[in-house]
DNA sequence: CAGGATCCGTTACGATACTG
DNA sequence: CAGTATCGTAACGGATCCTG
């Protein structure tokens, strides 16, 4: 997906064209710091903008917003309106976010057992 | 690790903070679409910079060769330079690099599976 | 409380030119 | 061929304003 594929540009891989580049598109999208970092909070709670806003360490306002906004767009996150006052937003993964959390899940995993090695790599490499 | 730590600042749990504060560090770093798109490329095999230039579309020299260097530096790529003329320089993944691979399969993986769902759910967003 | 809009500095990024 | 350096632009991202 991701890397090149040999398409010659003849006409009947047109449709797989486009599902490649949609496919970048989703990664692009997904494939950043914020938005990972989100998802991984939300895990299977619901949680209100500012409850978010406090687990996602060093989120600003504009960008979990941003980041919401593109996430309930791709169809990750649901959000629901509450039409109280003041108001009240809750946020919860739907399948495919649940689905990709696990992905995410297992990059934190990782970071962690790696990390006494990716610091002496850094050290020998900063040498 | 990622989401809040209710740490009320207790000097015992200096040395937690700063793992913290690391891992952190390794998630931003590898939480980037160049990174992952590179890590992904590279698979099991061994490729030179020029081969990699190809196989990872639409990256520049200038990003390849930053995103190369830092996981390099975190130990997720061995670098082996031939001294020859003209030079010869092969990427290839370590350990720690194929191990997060695996999770980088799995976003892949998760892109195309969900490719249809994330597609409709933009129109209805879109609307 | 959620979130849009604006301003503004910082970084990301691409293009180009230059070295061993 | 691989890599560094520079420069100009575009996007990112934070602070601060305002609204329902």
């Amino acid at each position: 997906m991701v890397t090149k594929q040999l398409l010659k540009g003849l006409p009947e891989n047109a449709d797989l064209r486009r599902a490649d580049s949609l496919a970048r598109e989703i990664f692009s999208d997904v494939a950043n710091k914020w938005a990972l970092l989100i998802i991984e909070a939300l895990g299977e709670r619901t949680l209100r903008f500012g409850e978010l806003r406090n687990e996602v360490e060093g989120v600003s306002h504009k960008m979990l917003t941003q980041n919401l906004r593109m996430l309930e767009r791709n169809g990750l996150v649901d959000r629901k309106v509450h039409p109280t006052v003041p108001p009240r937003v809750e946020y919860t993964l739907t399948e495919p976010g649940r689905a990709l959390r696990t992905a995410v899940d297992a990059i934190c995993g990782w970071t962690h057992q790696y990390l006494g090695h990716i610091e002496s790599a850094r050290g020998r490499f900063d040498a």
